[in-house]
RNA sequence: GCAGGCGUGGCCGAGCGGUCAAAGGCAGCAGACUGUAAAUCUGCCGGGCUAAGCCCUACGGUGGUUCGAAUCCAUCCGCCUGCA
């Protein structure tokens, strides 16, 4: 299977699509924000034009008043890809959510139940004493607790759901589920435009996000009746839109914070990337490197062919 | 014109005689990342070194006071507020 992964804006929805285009394929998009329905300005979703050229999937999935989750992309993906590859297409991972594109590629240890309300016991617990909680953690998950900083407070809430929902420590769980032997062939492609040039291209396309719109898409959201502090709603771009339909900023406000968050997100997805294993570079835009990634392509396809010789 | 206030590192902003290369925040750089991940967290962040130490340049300009000044005084420049 393919992977096009890279930062935000750096052409990876043009890229993936015409790669299916050219190797008979369908894009599975891997992106956790892009599964909401409704938004679609600020996600930057591919085009109807290019949806029609191309089948797509995993977009528009749940409403966003839900919770979508790596672990239901893992579900997702996983069926879909095994659907698309039945019918001898072949899937085209596409997506700047790494984690979730690394939850499919390696998979993640097996979920204990969902409970809602012992999350929101320990997010209240750790309101009244945070201490406490580290120490609860220390004592059933050392590992784990001489891993995280004492100021995660998502993981370590995490850690603590997971020791009193299973019984045992998450450390030990991770270690039954060993995250190093990938669970396709798989071929991934990363973008990497020149460092500039990016933020250019970022700073435009924030710009026109703007324009085109994202205000009134997210002022809709919000009529329809999804929370301003929805997990949805925490998206980049439309955070910072929903404090204009609440009258706390103004829309320029809201531009320069979308573009510096943008910013920082490409550069966090530079970083998760540089340190993933197999990673194909691609040093351009999407535009400018489908020849490129399809020679990446017969090149990954010839090495597996040697190895399957053996 | 008179009275008062202010001018600090890329930006905002503390400091108000030594312990100050200067709190904190932002931006920037680097990194982590096992079901919130567009999230969350970590480190670095004036310059140069034979680097847990040293040197240089820095708190609008200049000149003083002092063993010692971002901190006090004088003066100049610039901004702001009140009165005219």
């Amino acid at each position: 299977m393919l992977v096009v992964a890279g930062p935000t804006a750096a052409g990876k929805t043009w890229l993936g699509a015409h790669l299916a285009l050219r190797l008979g394929g369908e894009v599975i998009s891997a992106d956790a924000f892009a599964v909401y329905r409704g938004m679609d300005i600020g996600t930057a979703k591919p085009e109807p034009e290019l949806r029609a050229l191309v089948p797509h999937h995993l977009l528009d999935l749940v409403p966003p008043t839900q919770r979508y989750s790596a672990g239901q992309f893992l579900r997702d993906a996983s069926e879909v890809i095994a659907e698309v590859s039945s019918r001898g297409r072949l899937p085209v991972v596409v997506g700047g959510t790494l984690f979730y594109v690394r939850a499919l590629l390696y998979g993640l240890f097996p979920e204990p139940p969902k409970d809602w309300t012992l999350r929101a016991e320990l997010e209240a617990a750790w309101e009244r004493d945070p201490e406490a909680l580290r120490r609860e953690l220390a004592q059933r998950d050392p590992v784990l607790a001489a891993r995280l900083s004492p100021n995660d407070r998502q993981r370590i809430l995490r850690a603590l759901e997971v020791c009193r929902l299973t019984g045992r420590p998450m450390s030990e769980l991770w270690a039954a589920h060993p995250a190093h032997k990938p669970r396709y062939r798989f071929c991934l492609l990363a973008l990497s435009p020149p460092r500039e040039a990016l933020r250019a291209r970022i700073a435009t396309r924030v710009e026109t996000m703007f324009q085109r719109g994202l205000v009134a898409e997210t002022r809709e959201l919000l009529q329809s009746g999804v929370a301003p502090g929805a997990h949805a709603l925490k998206a980049i771009g439309y955070r910072e839109a929903v404090r204009v339909v609440l009258g706390e900023w103004s829309e320029a406000e809201a531009v320069t914070a979308t573009i510096v968050a943008t910013r920082q997100l490409a550069k966090r997805q530079l970083s998760w990337l540089r340190g993933e294993h197999g990673v194909r570079w691609l040093p351009g835009f999407g535009e400018e490197v489908l020849e490129q990634a399809l020679v990446q392509w017969e090149v990954f396809r010839a090495e597996l062919g040697t190895q399957d010789q053996h």
